[in-house]
DNA sequence: TTTATTTCTTAATCAGGATTAACTTTTTAT
DNA sequence: ATAAAAAGTTAATCCTGATTAAGAAATAAA
């Protein structure tokens, strides 16, 4: 049930099997269909989700009414709006599943809970908050660094197996371009 | 010296004087003049820098060969690459001073070090980078929420007082639009 | 299996911001 | 104080990617 996340942890710190069962016993593993929610707009966001399955997304509604996509979750990813988490302000955000999924929610209590019996968990958050804001920060550097069109090739040769489970249209909202601009540049070669 | 500094970390935890103490001794705050660097693309980033006076910037030089400013590093924030830290691989960044600055630089060893002696500060480092991760988020959620003039505007009412500390090239380049563009959308109105 | 709904494509026109270049103003160095 | 360098302005032209619209293809639902 928690392997991958017991495994995720294991990557970055040591836990005992104590440990370990304390984790999967205060936590329960959610399954959500493709299309459902775990966030709406307008609401605070209530948990830091662990993807141990499947594939989510995070996007807000634009000016426009178009959705634009700011992150994936995939297996082994954290996601959340942690603004709306640490501020318990209603987000801008929705988080739905792409494809049928399995995740686990760490909401606030639980997690300062689970610090305080798990020292070690203090660590492990620490670095993988630490990688999460240098892959934004990479993310950054990227969208000022490339066009459109050589984010998509990029993306596409650097992730050939992710592009081929989400439907164009959402690589385009996450490339921050429309669909038609898309459909032209694979059009050319 | 390290008032700044101090003060920043019991925002977040609390400190005994003695943990004050041992940080103010283990730390000693380097001043540099306004456009030394800190950190040269190709070199390895040795630490992560606090500001504790002063103002520097974080930049790439682009395919077109033009400075790319991706983050400013004002008194309090924290500024580093965290990815070239982190992997110990060759940064693609350059860290300046665009004021003549105060740093308290925190190499690898010494912040393991420290948080080793002082666990409170394993709980401060998490939680400044959950905030350093969730101001990144709004980053990117801002660049693709608005258009170029529109960045620009927020920018000018929401920090009227720091854009008169910065040459309207760098504003631009951090925006991401060219300095032309800068005075087109200033002369009119 | 047929219909409805989503997703993708193509093409014409349009707009936001880049590029180039020449010039002016401000700041820095001597 | 003067020269040199850095920063900012203006205007013409160009280009990347948006918009609009209509149709085709693929998926899902009945």
């Amino acid at each position: 049930m928690h392997t991958v996340l017991l495994e995720h942890i294991r990557k970055y710190v040591t836990l005992t099997d104590d440990e370990a069962s304390l984790i999967s016993q205060k936590l329960k593993p959610t399954t959500i269909k493709k299309k459902e929610f775990l966030l709406l707009a307008g609401k605070v966001c209530k948990a830091n989700y662990f993807v141990s399955r499947g594939l989510l997304r995070l996007y807000f509604i634009n000016k426009k009414e178009q959705e634009q996509i700011t992150q994936f979750g995939l297996e082994g990813w954290w996601i959340t709006d942690y603004d709306s988490l640490d501020t318990q302000k209603p987000s801008r955000f929705y988080i739905q599943a792409v494809e049928d999924a399995e995740v686990i929610a760490w909401n606030k209590d639980v997690q300062e809970e689970l610090i305080l019996a798990i020292p070690q968990l203090e660590t492990y958050f620490r670095k993988i908050l630490q990688r999460a804001y240098a892959a934004s920060q990479r993310r950054i550097e990227y969208i000022y660094a490339y066009s459109d069109e050589e984010r998509y090739r990029n993306f596409s040769t650097n992730f050939p197996g992710f592009i081929q489970r989400i439907p164009q249209y959402m690589l385009a909202s996450y490339l921050g371009f429309t669909p038609q601009f898309l459909s032209k540049i694979r059009a050319k070669k």
